[in-house]
DNA sequence: GTCTATAGCTAGATAGAC
DNA sequence: GTCTATCTAGCTATAGAC
C-alpha cells in the first residue's frame, strides 16, 4: 500500500476523535515534523509527508512557518531547549565533581533513551551542516537560538571536567576531547539504531540496556577497562601466546 | 557567483593536463562522489552536482551507473573496505589483547584522519538507514556487501574485546557497549567537523590533535579518568565545598 | 486557518544521435 | 562513452477563494 495520499478525505490519520485539534496545528505540525525530520532528514524529508501526517494541506504548513527551514530550525530548537533543562541541574548538583560527572551522564541517557528523535536529531544537525546551505556557502547550519543553546550545554560539561581537573579529583585529561567521548558514547549511542542495536544485541531503548548503557560509560569513566595487574604502560610481551 | 554550470564547455574543473582522462571516468565520478556524499548526504546531493565536479553531462554518470542508489552503494563498499584493509591487521598483531586494542585504535584514527570522507559517510550511513527506503517500508539502507564488510569490522573488535575480558586482561565489561563507546569515541568524533572542532578548540584533523586523539581514547579505555585517591565507588560527600 | 490551484524549478532517469 | 533533448514526478512556495 503506497502510503494513502488519495485527495478524497479518507483517513487522514490525526489524533483520534473530533474534527478540531486537541492542542493547536502549529504544536501538532511540530511533533510530526520532529519524528519525521529525524527520520529522514532535512532534505530527504517534503513537506508533503508531514502534511499527510497532520492531516493538512501542504499550503496549510506554510501559514504556520514561513519556510522548510524556519519549521526545522524551530524542531531543532525546541529539542535542544528541552535537553538542555533536563542536563543543566547535574551541572550545579552538590557533592562535588566526581558525582556530578555521574549525575549528568545518568541525565543524558535518560533524556536521550526517553525521546527517540533527540539524538538523531542532534547527530543529522552536527554532521549535515553543510548540507542544508546550497553548493556555495555562506551560513551555518544551525540557527542563532539553537547553536546557543548547544554553547551553553557543551559549554557547561567542559567546564565540570576542566574544574574537576583543576581541582585534582580528575586525571589530568584533555577536556575537549573527553567532551567529544562522551557525546559520542551517549549521543551517537541513541542515535544508532539498528546498527547499535545489532552491535549490542539488544533494543537500545529497551529499560534493561539503558541501565546498562548509564553504567558502562560511568564505569568506563571512572577506572577504565584494565584489570588491575596489568596496568603496566609498556609492557608489550605479555601475553604473548598468541 | 552561482556555481558555473552554464552549457557552453568553459572550465569544467577536471584534472590539470588534457582533455583524455586520467585514469577513467569510473573512478572520477566514485571519488568526486565520495566527497560529495560526505558533505551533502544521500538525499542533500543532485546528480546534477556530481557530473559538473567531474566535468561531464549528468546522463553521462548513468552510463556508468545505472541509479544513483548504485553509485551511493558503491561509494560505501569501497570506503568500508579501506577501512577494513587498514584495520585487520591490528586484530591479530602479537603482544596481546591490551596492545591489539591499543594498535587497533590507532589504525582507525590514522585512517579516519587520512580520508575526511569516511567518518561522515560511516555515521551518515548509520543514521540514516531509513532516509533511504521511501515512506512504506522494507529494504535496509546498506547493500548486502557493505554490510557484511562492516559486520567483519565490527565483530573483529568485538571478539577482541570480549576475549580479552575472557582473559582477564580486560575488566568484565559488556563488549557490545563498549565497541559503542569506541564508535562514537572515534567514527562520531571525526564526523562531527565543525562543531567538534568548537568542543576541542583546534582543528580536528591538524597532526597534533590527531595524536592527541589517540592518546587521550587509549589512556581512557586504560585507566579512566579519577584520580587514584578519589576511587571509592560511593562517597558522595567528598569534595562538598560547592 | 484551511482549502484548491498553480507557478517555477529541480530531481532522477530514458531515448537516441554521434 | 559522451552528448542534447526530453519525460515524469517531485519539490518549495505563492495566490486567492471560502
Amino acid at each position: 500500500m503506497p502510503a494513502v495520499l488519495v485527495p478524497s478525505a479518507s483517513t487522514p490519520l490525526p489524533a483520534p476523535g473530533d474534527g478540531a485539534d486537541p492542542r493547536g496545528s502549529r504544536q501538532k505540525i511540530l511533533d510530526v515534523a520532529e519524528t519525521l525530520f529525524a527520520r529522514r532528514g532535512f532534505a530527504g524529508l517534503g513537506l508533503r509527508e508531514v502534511a499527510a501526517a497532520v492531516g493538512l494541506q501542504k499550503s496549510s504548513l506554510f501559514h504556520h512557518f514561513s519556510t522548510k527551514r524556519a519549521l526545522y530550525d524551530e524542531v531543532l530548537g525546541r529539542v535542544l531547549s528541552r535537553l538542555e533543562s533536563r542536563l543543566a541541574p547535574a551541572l550545579t548538583a552538590p557533592g562535588g565533581h566526581a558525582r556530578r560527572l555521574d549525575l549528568w551522564i545518568d541525565a543524558v541517557v535518560d533524556a536521550l533513551a526517553e525521546q527517540p528523535a533527540t539524538a538523531r536529531l542532534a547527530v543529522r544537525s552536527l554532521v549535515e551542516e553543510d548540507e542544508l546551505d546550497a553548493p556555495e556557502a555562506a551560513g551555518s547550519a544551525l540557527s542563532q537560538s539553537a547553536e546557543a543553546t548547544l554553547e551553553r550545554m557543551i559549554g557547561g560539561f567542559r567546564r565540570l571536567l576542566a574544574e574537576g581537573v583543576a581541582d585534582g579529583v580528575f586525571q589530568a585529561v584533555d577536556a575537549g576531547h573527553l567532551t567529544q567521548t562522551v557525546i559520542g558514547a551517549t549521543v551517537f549511542h541513541f542515535a544508532s539504531s539498528s546498527f547499535g542495536e545489532g552491535v549490542v544485541g539488544a533494543p537500545l531503548f529497551s529499560a534493561a540496556e539503558v541501565a546498562r548503557r548509564k553504567h558502562e560509560v560511568k564505569r568506563l569513566l571512572r577506572s577504565g577497562i584494565l584489570s588491575s595487574e596489568s596496568s603496566a604502560e609498556e609492557s608489550p610481551d605479555r601475553n604473548r601466546r598468541q
